[in-house]
Order: C-alpha cells, then sequence, then structure tokens
DNA sequence: GTCAGGGCGATGC
DNA sequence: AGCATCGCCCTGA
C-alpha cells in the first residue's frame, strides 16, 4: 500500500504547488527538498510512480501518490522522460501551454516555475 | 543563438 | 552494501 517514502511525500507536496500552465524541473525540485544533488533520484522516484495526468486537480481527490509527473522537465529545456511515454508527456504539457518542438521546450524559461 | 554528444558522481531504495 | 537511475553540465561546431 502506500508505503510513501519521505523524499515521495515532499515531491508530492511541491509538485501540487505549480501552477496549472506551468512547469518544473528535477534540479528544481531536489534544491526544494533540500538536496540539489539529488535531481537523479527524483527522476528515479517520480518514474516508479503511477504518473496520471489527471491529479492537477487538487480538489479532485488528494491522493499524495498522484501527482503531474509530467510537469516536471530536464533543466536542459528538453521534455525527459515519462512512464506513459514522452509523446503523452508532450501533448499534456502543450495542452497546459508549453510550446514543444522535437522534444525541446520552446518558451522554457516562461513556463517554468520557482518554488 | 542553436544543436549535439559524452562523461560524471551522488543519493536513496 | 550494492544497484540503478524519466539528469546535469560541459565543450565544440
Amino acid at each position: 500500500m502506500a508505503s510513501l517514502t519521505s523524499l515521495q511525500l515532499k515531491i508530492y507536496n511541491l509538485l501540487r504547488k505549480i501552477p496549472k500552465d506551468k512547469v518544473t524541473t528535477y534540479k528544481t525540485l531536489a534544491k526544494a527538498v533540500g538536496k540539489p544533488k539529488n535531481w537523479r533520484e527524483i527522476g528515479k522516484i517520480l518514474s516508479q510512480n503511477p504518473c496520471p495526468d489527471q491529479s492537477r486537480d487538487p480538489d479532485k481527490g488528494r491522493d499524495p501518490s498522484k501527482f503531474p509527473c509530467y510537469k516536471v522537465v530536464r533543466s536542459d529545456g528538453k521534455i525527459g522522460g515519462y512512464s506513459g511515454g514522452i509523446n503523452k508527456k508532450k501533448k499534456l504539457l502543450q495542452k497546459d501551454g508549453i510550446i514543444i518542438i522535437n522534444n525541446k521546450i520552446r518558451n522554457f524559461k516562461k513556463v517554468l516555475f520557482k518554488f
């Protein structure tokens, strides 16, 4: 059952603060949790979770084990990976106003949300 | 300014 | 203790 680790909980909590039309990066998350060098593990942890694209609504279910992991992209401007397929991730991001070209974010700086 | 590829160390599980 | 990692940074053209 929901055996969430403390790092996971932190990530979930932070992701919920991300506006609908913004995205964040693994590194930013890592720093937000107090471990700026932990960006690698952040990605892995995200991959170990279900990545539902519906949890963007906090009022929907408040399920800590669900969060918009597709909102997390690389610091380079690339979208990165996605358990459901980067194709879906791209679509979801574009739906939120993110412009992606060749797996790369164009208005990356504009949509980047910093905690 | 853009794009590409490679290499690296650190952390948590 | 060991393993694996949805990444980051750097350089060059």
